[in-house]
RNA sequence: GGCCCUGUAGUUCAACGGAUAGAAUGGAAGUUUCCUAAACUUUAGAUAGCAGUUCGAUUCUGCUCGGGGCUACCA
């Protein structure tokens, strides 16, 4: 049992006994650091029911906790607010269950299954800032749902078909003369994010010339002859047009090599990968049906519509005229599929905060459809990452790469770790292997100590801090423990009798609350309050190494202790870190 | 127009309705004969505005003023 959750327990059960049955749910939290006490808990809501004053209750409060339970060690009443220490004793105690634990932190299994999709990339162009946030916050998410116990399969939906890609094509065709990843040596993702572009330039030349010309903007813009060649190949692709198939294939091979790149160097991986080409004529059956129980409408033109204006929303496209899908029919379906095929207990969409409207429909015409699990479909909706400037714009050329951003952490960090030269006799392999440790470090922990759903900043010209409350930080206190732990040689057991000072019960009071903050970030979906946790530690360890001196104690037995704890604190640091896919280095 | 999100030190981020609103960074001033100074210590500096609910409001409600998003037979 965690601290809280016993003094919790503990606290109603003696005010119920002191003032009777029936009272508001107590509280216990840490206690601020500029008062004396472990945990506090605020008597306000007890006093209709104890008939005295604030610190009266508190008082009595406190004494009667101290005469029952021996945990207890001492307390104090300022205002209405009783703080608690607990005793050194019950704190040995504790920190003895988290040094037996083999991976604390660690919730036990629920049986639970559940889906995280995330990146879902079109393959027109390269990953950006933007996809950063949502590769990163996804495989967080999945670490964090893994770490409550919950099976999670990590899914990634490719957008691979659609006119952006056979503007690409065309663009291909066009102007590369046969150019490929290799002869041009460009990633492929690039090659074809290029293209995209060409693409675009060409188009907005041939909607100039027209608009000179006399035709109207509108007008122009329909009918450039690129955009009418790119709306031909998309049909020719989709009645299986051997020659548009074979260049679609090709020049997406390129793409993928160019994401599995850039995944790998963001050390994020999925177990299921889904292609839009072969899910996109899903949902239709769930149409027809839909129609049928008269859920749906269809319009005289032949449309089908969900009529959502009941539920405050608009009507709702399912289905064009000309009787293919629009995007809401396949989630429709690869939502069925997927419940069906995994029996999920939940399905999490990591998606920008700008498709809200989106889910909402979708989950409201899920449970229209009559499907139970419905409400298990959960949009972890995150902010955009915005720049000094505002949005990103690729006209404007403000897009921040994610190949280079990754390029340029790792050149920062070496550059800093070289000035610091610390790393003597590290190979060169090794060393390669911190930087991008540190650099990624830096990267991870600053989108994801950021509440998922609030919009960020990123400024391109202020380079990623590696001091303060940042990834290094922590690493680097990691480094430090580790460089203690390898000096020390040999760990002996955990003493049976430990004497823990103040600071020492301040960090085991860190360590207790691990499993219950997972929980939480579980629970709200926000690797950021691992992240936070993870801070705190490390701060509060470094005050620690630097007032408590632990190899130099001549008392074996407390330093044995001083050991374990601060090889359960790297163990704490791995864990959360590890939560949010950001490795802890032996020596920095 | 309608709907949704958002507003905290100069800047970037925290704070289940609880105490004197925390950090970091930048500014000022310190700490290396001592386990890694990517660290530690001290210092100045903020809840957009007005009401309401409450013993107590950054947090909940309403209005005003800012910022963003959605409102496609795109995905």
């Amino acid at each position: 049992m965690t601290p809280e959750t016993f003094l919790k327990e503990a606290a109603s059960k003696v005010a119920s006994k002191l003032w009777g049955e029936g009272l508001p749910c107590l509280d216990a939290t840490p206690t601020r650091k500029e008062f004396e006490g472990d945990f506090t808990i605020v008597v306000f809501p007890l006093l209709k029911a104890s008939h005295l004053a604030p610190e009266a209750t508190g008082k009595a409060l406190g004494e009667a906790l101290q005469a029952e339970y021996s945990e207890i060690g001492s307390f104090n009443v300022v205002k209405g607010f009783l703080n608690i220490s607990l005793s050194s004793k019950y704190w040995a105690g504790i920190f003895s269950q988290i040094d037996s634990a083999k991976d604390w932190g660690q919730l036990p299994p629920t049986g639970k299954t559940i889906m995280v999709e995330y990146s879902s990339p079109n393959t027109n162009k390269p990953l950006h800032l933007g996809h950063i946030r949502n590769n990163l916050l996804g495989y967080a998410v999945s670490q964090l749902l893994a770490a409550c116990g919950n099976n999670v399969i990590k899914a990634n939906l490719v957008n691979d078909r659609g006119i952006h890609i056979c503007k690409s094509m065309l663009a291909w065709l066009k102007t590369a003369n046969g150019a490929t990843p290799e002869s041009a040596g460009i990633k492929g993702d690039h090659l074809v994010g290029d293209c995209y572009v060409k693409f675009n330039d060409i188009y907005k030349e041939e909607v100039a010339a027209l608009i000179a010309a006399g035709v109207s903007e509108d007008d122009a813009k329909k009918q450039a002859p690129s955009l009418i060649e790119a709306q031909e190949m998309l049909l020719k692709w989709e009645q299986g047009d051997p020659e548009t198939v074979a260049l679609w294939k090709k020049m997406n091979s390129w793409v993928y090599a160019g994401f599995d790149k850039t995944y790998s160097d963001l050390g994020i991986s999925f177990d299921k990968i889904y292609y839009e080409s072969q899910t996109y004529l899903l949902g239709k059956a769930l149409v027809s049906a839909g129609l049928e129980k008269g859920v749906f409408f269809r319009k005289e033109d032949g449309s089908v519509w969900c009529d959502l204006t009941s539920d405050g929303l608009d009507q709702k496209l399912l289905l064009r005229s000309d009787g293919t899908s629009v995007y809401m029919t396949q989630d429709l379906g690869t939502a069925e599929s997927r419940f069906r095929e995994y029996s999920l207990d939940e399905l999490i969409y990591v998606v920008g905060d700008e498709q809200n409207y989106h889910f909402q429909v979708l989950k409201l015409i899920l449970g229209k459809l009559g499907f139970s699990w419905s409400d298990a479909i959960y949009h972890l909706s995150y902010g955009m990452v915005e720049l000094p400037e505002g949005k990103m714009k690729s006209r404007e050329g403000t897009v921040v790469d994610a190949d280079d951003l990754i390029t340029k952490m790792y050149e920062e960090a070496k550059e800093t770790s070289q000035e610091l030269g610390k790393l003597e006799g590290m190979s060169a392999a090794e060393q390669d292997e911190l930087y991008k440790m540190i650099s990624l470090g830096a990267l991870k922990y600053f989108i994801l100590k950021v509440d998922p759903r609030k919009t960020m900043l990123f400024n391109p010209k202020e380079s990623i801090d590696f001091n303060g409350n940042t990834g290094p930080f922590i690493q680097y206190t990691h480094a430090r423990i580790m460089s203690i732990l390898r000096k020390a040689g040999a760990l002996s057991p955990l003493p049976e009798e430990c004497v823990v000072n103040a600071k020492e019960i301040r960090l085991i009071q860190i360590l207790a609350s691990l499993p219950g903050k997972i929980g939480e970030a579980g629970s709200s979906h926000s690797p950021a309050l691992v992240a936070n946790y993870a801070y705190d530690l490390a701060k509060e360890f470094n005050q620690y190494y630097h007032e408590t001196p632990i190899l130099k104690e001549e008392n074996a037995s407390i330093l044995t202790f001083r050991l374990h704890l601060i090889s359960a604190i790297a163990a704490a640091l791995r864990k959360s870190m590890g939560i949010l896919g950001i490795k802890l280095p032996e020596r920095m």
